[in-house]
DNA sequence: GGCTATTATGACATCCACTTTCAACTCGGA
DNA sequence: TCCGAGTTGAAAGTGGATGTCATAATAGCC
């Protein structure tokens, strides 16, 4: 799994005549090494205490790489923070956040999804991606 | 509906002890005649165009009331600026955001919604509120 | 209609989360 | 080893949102 996000990566960055370095190197290790949902400062600190000498822009454009190689996605939660997450080849999930404690839990169901699709057909709308947010308080919270 | 909606504002203002004023009863209106969806800003200009010396921060500020006293909601779709929308009461829909034109369509589907508030509750979550947002290509953006 | 305490306004400053710039540095192929 | 192209990181720049503050407007009371 992480052995073959890395091997996306180091293919992407060999196809697009990119280079490969240290920090690309750490900073992949770190994201997916990571729980999900990092915002690219939480990132930055978290590798920043092993490695002192590496800076928030370069976090920050190599999240934008794993992007575009596919192994990561942006999301907004209205925090105001960009947060990245791993994504696995061709996989979706929706979220429910906790406003309380901030925690992300993730979910699927394929017939939100085809409803989803129903919807957008009805319309002569063609879905590219979607985004579902369910927020509340999650089971801990709750108590 | 609009005649509503400024009731209840008034309503609003009186009871928090705020004051009616020429500016607010100007962003109101320009924000009731409105297509939905707009920005802070995109609303600032249209008014500007009209009555010169009203303020952003104003508009800003005003936006925010409309937000509390339960007129408007405020979305974000991506593009970096907030959005606000009318809400009637109760009333809750998503969207179909065109990712060519900018466009934003709504919807409601019942089932969605069920199914939702199926999988918070097989994991103890309690929903307070949720989005959903489809993004592609409208109707006329695919021809 | 005046008076006054309180709230609102708007120009401007500030914040904040990125995003870009640029000179110095690193990588990888010849 | 050399060189050209890509990369890095500190710092400056952006843009939208939010805060500041002196001035203006409003509501309630004579």
């Amino acid at each position: 799994m992480k052995r073959a996000k890395k091997k996306i990566f180091a293919d992407f960055v060999a196809q697009r005549g990119l280079k490969s370095t240290k920090q690309r190197d750490l900073i992949l290790d770190g994201f997916l090494s990571s729980d999900r949902h990092l915002s690219i400062e939480e990132l930055y600190l978290k590798l920043r205490a092993k490695h002192p000498n590496i800076g928030y822009a370069t976090v920050y454009r190599t999240l934008k790489l794993f992007a575009e190689a596919g192994i990561a996605r942006e999301m907004q939660f209205g925090d105001g923070q960009t947060r990245y997450e791993q994504v696995g080849e061709g996989e979706h999930h929706d979220h429910l956040v906790c406003t309380r404690c901030g925690s992300i839990e993730e979910f699927e169901n394929e017939t939100i999804e085809q409803l989803q699709a129903e919807v957008a057909s009805s319309r002569g709308f063609l879905i590219e991606r979607h985004r579902l947010e369910l927020y509340g308080l999650c089971g801990s919270c709750r108590k």
